[in-house]
DNA sequence: CCTTACATGCTGAAAATTCAACAGTGGCGC
DNA sequence: GCGCCACTGTTGAATTTTCAGCATGTAAGG
């Protein structure tokens, strides 16, 4: 049943960063958080767009890991900041916002979309890795 | 002056809505847009999360619209705002962020988590449909 | 023809975000 | 031991974002 994802619960926009109502720069070192698995301020810095200074990047982080959304640890000297929740959590998020907002709740037009932006890139093994998930979730999801 | 620090090649983050450069409610105007492949004023009011006044929205839609990103159609009295690029590009633009932000540039990875985390919504004709698109890239790609 | 309802366009202010300078602390080489 | 360097912690201000009120215009209804 269910014949598409789930019905709309409430909220139009729920998780991706800044629909999750993180502000601009929030979202972007959010990103780059998860893009790093973890990060030193320099290395934000570095990947931010317009490398503001080492003490706005330290202001960005300080009211993100108040909001509980980073944790940090200690490595030597520095810190090294990380998502408070797994990546993979934030994968599962971000893709049920991309595919309600960008797909018409349609994951099967979202995979497609996907494999004709990349096809060139997909070697045979990974195509038949592909396939062979493909066959699993036909078999033990109905 | 520490050793690190580069001119900004191309942006860590740059597709994503707010990683766009948008501001937390113009990111969130801008889903629904796409959401809904345009809408009114009211409409949109309806979905934004903490529903501000109609002037507020109005706001947000004019600042859009000076960066471009929008275009508005006479409907009668009202007006329908639309995205000013096709939903089509804006997809492509955002799998790209998502994949290379939280699946490490792999798009296989990408496609298998959509699957499993909506499998059991594949129908056989959809299944049917994506193999053949699988098999349609892996003729064509390579 | 006049009134009402509802929509847009605009302006100025409140709130939030973003930023930079300054102060404090600990490690490392000299 | 002493100074130097790299890093974190904090505060206050500039900029941007977000918002609401007011003025104006147009179509529908009496």
């Amino acid at each position: 049943m269910a014949a598409t994802l789930m019905p709309n619960k409430s909220d139009a926009t729920s998780s991706s960063t800044a629909a999750a109502g993180l502000s601009r720069r929030e979202s972007q070192v959010m990103d780059i958080l998860h893009r790093r698995t973890g990060a030193t301020v320099a290395e934000i810095m570095t990947d931010l767009p317009d490398p503001p200074t080492y003490s706005a990047v330290r202001s960005v982080l300080r009211i993100l890991g108040e909001k509980e959304l980073i944790k940090h640890r200690e490595d030597g000297p520095r810190y090294i900041y990380y998502p408070a929740k797994p990546t993979e959590t934030a994968r599962e998020d971000i893709l049920a916002h991309v595919v309600r907002t960008y797909f018409g709740d349609s994951p099967e037009q979202a995979v497609t979309a996907l494999l004709r932006m990349s096809d060139v890139d997909l070697s045979e093994a990974e195509i038949k890795r592909l396939r062979n998930t493909i066959r699993r979730a036909r078999q033990s999801g109905r």
